[in-house]
DNA sequence: CTTGACCTAGGACCTAGATCTAAGGTTTAT
DNA sequence: ATAAACCTTAGATCTAGGTCCTAGGTCAAG
């Protein structure tokens, strides 16, 4: 069981925050002490961490709160929404993926351009990487 | 030549937030017209797509500004600084595609869990999909 | 039994990022 | 030449996501 200022500094975030999250339906302390001191299980933390990890990909707290919320429940028909709300996030997850993957190729272009590559005058901006990188080009190369 | 209403309109964001861009040094339209026009070109708009794909992908706009201001110098010896920004940014966005990888698989094993799949009754929350696919499991199976 | 570190609730305050308002100038179409 | 739709600047306002402040209660150590 962890107390507020504890599962805070466990996870480098504000205790403050952890009131936050409660009070916006993210997270609540499994239990509380006699006094009313917050009580966090290792469960509360796994889901701290899921929310951390969420939002440093971009997930709002409202997205956040919709993942966290759902329940495949095999004895239920609601079973049809949960899928379809998975897969709307799966979707957005996938989107982001191809961007982050389009990032990266462009970054590593560019690290390697800089400083000891021979072609380095081609690749000067991330924008220029990213411009040799995309996909969807338009209107280029049109002299026949 | 887009104007602001006609750039914004096509890349589905506000007029003011052209105007907040430019007033925080992401993008500033190449030229003005005669009365005072804010006038965008392609390449400004590929700018904007840029901003609004890594804002999309969890960066700041303080971290998309630096990403911009990026320069590979070939004849300066600045060119390390240069790397060392870089290197620093794909270290954050290979760190972001390896969580966004995590939640892609849970989401999956959830959305095939439910609706038909046998084993729902197993993989029943986001968290539980998750834990079943942490790769930093601690003091588990301790039973010798 | 008191000092210091911790906790409580409730509300004020802060930053980032964006949007809106007010007062007016420009362009286009009739 | 005048309305409608667009643009200008400057500054106020809004939302999300926290962070801080006040006034007080709790708890372990000396």
């Amino acid at each position: 069981m962890y107390r507020i200022g504890e599962l805070a500094k466990a996870c480098d975030i504000n205790n403050d925050t952890l009131r936050f999250y409660e009070k916006n339906a993210l997270l609540s302390p499994s239990s509380r002490s006699e006094s009313g001191y917050r009580l966090y299980t290792e469960k509360d933390k796994d889901i701290l961490q899921f929310i951390l990890r969420a939002k440093n990909v971009g997930f709002t707290l409202a997205e956040i709160r919709e993942l966290l919320s759902i329940e495949v429940n095999k004895a239920d028909n609601a079973c049809a929404d949960v899928k379809e709300l998975v897969d709307t996030k799966l979707s957005a997850v996938e989107r982001k993926l191809a961007e982050l993957t389009r990032f990266q190729t462009s970054l590593k272009r560019l690290s390697d351009a800089c400083c000891g590559g021979e072609e380095s005058a081609e690749h000067c901006t991330i924008l220029e990487a990213l411009e040799s990188n995309t996909d969807d080009v338009r209107h280029e190369h049109h002299h026949d």
